[in-house]
RNA sequence: GCUCCCUUCGUCUAGAGGCCCAGGACAUAGCCCUCUCAAGGCUGUAACACGGGUUCGAAUCCCGUAGGGAGCGCCA
């Protein structure tokens, strides 16, 4: 049999990182075992759901290249096959009207919770066969009364439920629309779902979708339900907690890869291995290895991870993150051997595609920035006069690169009776406008001769006295 | 309130009765390397929620307690 399992996702909230590792799993689960991987949106209340979360949930999955084998589905466009479920339930009895108002069910939740008990509603309709006039009747599945369903769930192992604790739910408004908890059903018996992976929070629902399941004559599907991820403070993830769109993530500098490489060791392990490529996350995974607790996200480990994948990366593959970065900043390069020198130099030095472009930016435009704490520190004194020496030097330099830069310094250093750190620091000033760059002969070879002289010149003509 | 779920370093985790006075990773502290910053290497601080059992022996099994979470919607 073809495991095939899907994403879910609600459009009435920015999809995070919390539903992005619950694809997650459900992807690699399907990738694992060669099986389908659905997408579908649950869209059934109109009122909440929005088209820009729907966008964020496309693109989303597109920029994690959490692939879909169908879909996505949209469970608005699948009302008439809702309804055509709903009247085969009626009809067979396994579903039923039910006119008890809002109003007489607010007061009657009202008294049970007065009584200490779970509210719930006590089948007054289940057995009515005459309507109410004026009245537009809900309809509720009838749940079995007696007996007990048990989940057997991939993480948490058995889990026991007593249809006594369960009550008739509703199943479709008195608009005639479907309630969520019944297309979820509908679309996993129609669209042969053999593994459910979510969110834990639905753990609670999972019996009622399997009587409704087996009412509908439908195979059950395996569940899993996987943990919930916690803000860094260990509270709920909410928008102050972290819960930001996974696109965000786009625009700070992380690597696809890297995102989900840290969301899939959030309730997972695979020995000691931390750093996973998408390939060995598929040839690893596995659903039974997921653990029971939820995990708190944290932000400084992603950090880290970001680097290692930006590390183990080819320069090549890095360069439209690094341009479309630079292009936030105002700066920008088609020269793709230079953007690769760049990426080689300072991948180690970056956490983000973001912070690597912030600390470039002075290899791609000619107004550089001056850092003044810098300047002061490193460009007065007797800078200027070494700076001059440096800049004679390099100035009759016949081979410019790594190498032929870092000769002539390291001579120039021992002529000067110091250590290569005096002039390398104010060289580094006049040219990167800062006290941090790569190795100052990396950083020369990448600038090449012409602008390396003349950001040395600005500096020396900075750093006189303007004359009156 | 009721039902269900969860509980190992600050954080992510390893651990399926003796291999554990608990291992790895992030973070953190120190050292090394070094032209800056990093990266890297080495070393350190740091955890089995609590209480009872079972057992020769428990982080691992059982029962309680405490804490956290979810569900109990004509929300998803």
């Amino acid at each position: 049999m073809t495991v095939v399992t899907r994403f879910a996702p609600s459009p009435t909230g920015l999809l995070h990182v919390g539903g992005v590792r619950t694809a997650l799993f459900s992807w690699l689960y399907a990738r694992r075992n060669g099986g389908n991987f659905i997408l579908r949106v649950e869209d059934t209340d109109r009122e909440r759901s929005t088209d820009e979360a729907v966008r964020v949930i496309l693109d989303g999955m597109a920029w994690l290249r959490l692939d879909a084998d169908e879909g996505p589905y949209f469970q608005s466009r699948r009302f008439d096959r809702y309804r055509e479920v709903l009247r085969g339930m009626l009809e067979a009895g396994t579903a039923y009207h039910c006119y008890c108002s809002k109003d007489e069910l607010d007061a009657l939740r009202g008294q049970q919770i007065a009584r200490k008990q779970k509210p719930r509603y006590t089948g007054i309709c289940r057995e009515r066969r005459e309507p109410r006039p004026g009245v537009d009747p809900v309809v509720r599945f009838r749940n079995p009364l007696d007996g007990a369903v048990v989940v057997q769930d991939l993480v948490h192992g058995p889990v026991t439920f007593q249809n006594a604790e369960l009550d008739d739910l509703i199943i479709a408004r008195s608009d005639g629309t479907p309630t969520y908890n019944f297309c979820v059903v509908v679309d996993d018996m129609d669209m042969g779902v053999t593994h459910v992976i979510r969110g834990d929070d639905h753990l609670n629902n999972t019996p009622r979708q399997m009587n409704m399941l087996q009412a509908l004559g439908a195979p059950l599907p395996i569940y899993a339900h996987v943990p919930m991820i916690l803000g860094p403070d260990g509270a709920k993830l909410s928008k102050r907690h972290g819960a930001v769109s996974v696109l965000q993530y786009e625009e700070e500098g992380y690597l696809p890869d890297a995102l989900l490489n840290y969301l899939v060791r959030l309730g997972w392990s695979h020995g000691d291995q931390e750093v996973f490529t998408r390939e060995e996350m598929i040839a690893a995974f596995d659903i039974h290895d997921v653990n029971k607790s939820a995990s708190a996200f944290n932000p400084e480990k992603l950090l880290w991870l970001n680097q290692q994948h930006m590390m183990r990366t080819m320069p090549a593959a890095l360069v439209p993150h690094l341009r479309a970065q630079l292009r936030r900043l105002g700066a920008d390069s088609s020269d793709q051997q230079m953007l690769e020198g760049v990426i080689l130099a300072q991948r180690e030095r970056a956490k983000t595609m973001k912070e690597m472009a912030v600390n470039s930016r002075f290899f791609f435009v000619e107004d550089i920035e001056l850092d003044l704490k810098a300047a002061a520190k490193h460009l007065g004194g007797d800078a200027p006069a070494t700076l001059a020496k440096v800049r004679a030097r390099l100035g009759s330099l016949s081979e410019w690169n790594a190498a032929s830069v870092h000769a002539a310094l390291e001579q120039l250093a021992a002529e000067l009776g110091g250590g290569l750190g005096k002039i390398a620091q104010p060289l580094r000033v006049a040219v990167s406008g800062s006290a941090v760059s790569p190795p100052i002969d990396a950083t020369l070879a990448l600038l090449g001769r012409e602008r390396t002289l003349a950001r040395v010149d600005a500096a020396l003509a900075g750093s006189r006295p303007a004359p009156n």
